[in-house]
DNA sequence: ATATGTGCAAATGGTTTGCAGTGAG
DNA sequence: CTCACTGCAAACCATTTGCACATAT
């Protein structure tokens, strides 16, 4: 994906500017969160890590999605079953979908946030910064798992 | 208020239908989480009850909120930084502004969410069964009190 | 009478911090 | 060469759990 590139770039790019090294582990880190699809855990960020650079310690992988959490490089999802979630792709605000069957989280198209969020606004008198948008349900496949309760032999 | 009467009723009556016992620490838990107008927290309804029970426990308190947050009598609203709330008054899922000045949290009228689930229900296949829908701002208050950097003496 | 609830304290689990050695700039 | 970074372990903090006693039903 030439997109995760530009990811990749933009976030070698803003460590630079606040004068923090480029460690390996480092780009380790952030080569996976600019790739990644799935929304990771700090502890699954770390399994990875580990696969190249075996001694790096979960305080590392904390140390640096944090930096680039502030930098607003990488957006946290915080749930409270599933732990907190990073989403290097697509660093601003924006709704998500979870699966209650299997963990899965999408990131929807959404045209309709936007009123809301206005609504929101005028209703309340806020000047609304940002949010936290999260639907749960089941996902398509868990779906037509749950229809057929594990019988069919 | 009516309403917190007809709640702490209903709190009441899933218990007793659950077989659980209505102590006096227990009521007073209940009595607040009904009455609630500010999204206590656990600390918070902690103290409150302390008033009346000194010797009550966290756990008390904690064992109680959980009693009725699984039984869908209690909301739970989940921050990264400000900790759970709680709502006994709408148990039900529904939109929340949060303050970042005051922390302040504020449940306003909401008409478009519906559009906005179903959007994300067709995008994505899921069953959508709830949501946590959580915009971040200055409340008016604040926006004020930004605006006039305590420089006026 | 009984087994749920209480209070205390210890356990848990995710995240942060302190520190001495390491290495990017 | 210097200072930020790393790895390890201990510290933290909200929440949960274990246990013996108390008590609502």
């Amino acid at each position: 994906m030439a997109d995760s590139q530009q990811r990749l770039d933009q976030m070698i790019k803003v460590l630079k500017n606040k004068g923090r090294r480029l460690t390996p582990q480092r780009l380790a880190i952030l080569k996976i969160l600019a790739q990644s699809q799935g929304h990771p855990s700090v502890e699954t960020i770390y399994e990875m890590v580990k696969a190249t650079f075996p001694t790096t310690s979960l305080a590392t992988v904390y140390n640096t999605v944090n930096l680039l959490k502030n930098a607003h490089e990488v957006l946290e999802l915080d749930f409270h079953n599933l732990g907190s979630r990073y989403d290097g792709n697509k660093p601003y605000p924006h709704p998500h979908a979870i699966c209650t069957g299997c963990g899965e989280i999408v990131d929807p198209e959404c045209g309709s946030l936007e009123g809301l969020t206005q609504e929101m606004a005028s209703h309340t008198g806020f000047h609304i910064t940002h949010h936290q948008v999260y639907f749960f349900g089941l996902c398509p496949r868990c779906q037509k798992a749950g229809q057929v309760p594990e019988s069919s032999g």
